[in-house]
DNA sequence: TTACCTGCAAAGAGTTTGCAGGTAG
DNA sequence: CTACCTGCAAACTCTTTGCAGGTAA
């Protein structure tokens, strides 16, 4: 089985229709050995680079919002400039390279467990994410 | 000796010229009982409610981002939507509600000690947020 | 007087939307 | 055939910028 069809499936499986560009978008994020950040812009980019037929703007926004909704990617917050993205959807935490705008992750394993002595009535936890910022040391 | 007076003095002492604008808005931010987390726009509007003479979106833009500077508020990172600010400069966390969209503080005795064990070489730590989204629990 | 500040309107970046035409099933 | 998807352009939101007039010191 070929990696379209893998993505074919995965699409097909989730309701989504296995169109060249969702397959195309999933092949760059997905058929790769490490998870890895994106803004949409990187993304654009490298669709453009790699493929011959573009992908208008709109359509990325359509599929990576549906691939969000779907769990295969998620979103970070990070500051209020853009939406950055992480292939890596297993609960985990990031570095935030001051200097370079650049995300690092940061398992869960490498942070001490986060205890949330607080409670909010009526609410529950969704999630707990560290943002841990760096910058250059000298 | 009166709170504008205050004001006026914070201001001054930073290099900042103590206009009407500024001090109004200070007067919004720092005289009160409690710290808060605001938008530029929730500002605006408040501004617009409490006093008669406009502030115009530029000038609030730029005093927020001269008072951020001076370390008198700071930005959250939440979601890549808008900007949020807090008055509460000190050293906390946020519990940020997704129903509401609301913020919510979370000191730092409210969080178990946080212990980063990955050291990034040639960084030096700026900072560890910890963000805790919560949502209705029914 | 001079450097700084304000307000307006325009521009800019990122994102979303309406809709006509295209495609998967 | 029908529902869904794409691409374009326009619209929208939030934020920044250029510049002329105003104000603090």
């Amino acid at each position: 089985m070929s990696n379209s069809d893998i993505f074919i499936q995965k699409l097909r499986s989730s309701g989504l229709r296995p169109t060249r560009q969702r397959i195309n978008i999933c092949k760059l994020l997905f058929d790769r050995k490490n998870t890895f950040h994106f803004t949409i812009n990187d993304l654009a980019q490298s669709l453009d680079d790699r493929y011959d037929n573009k992908i208008s703007l709109a359509t990325i926004y359509n599929t990576i919002h549906a691939f969000k909704k779907k769990g295969y990617i998620k979103e970070i917050s990070i500051n209020n400039d853009k939406s950055y993205f992480d292939t890596n959807v297993s609960n985990h935490h990031h570095f935030f390279n001051q200097n370079t705008n650049q995300l690092i992750d940061l398992e869960v394993s490498d942070v001490g467990e986060i205890k949330i002595k607080k409670k909010i009535p009526g609410k529950k936890i969704t999630s707990v994410e560290v943002l841990v910022k760096i910058a250059n040391s000298n």
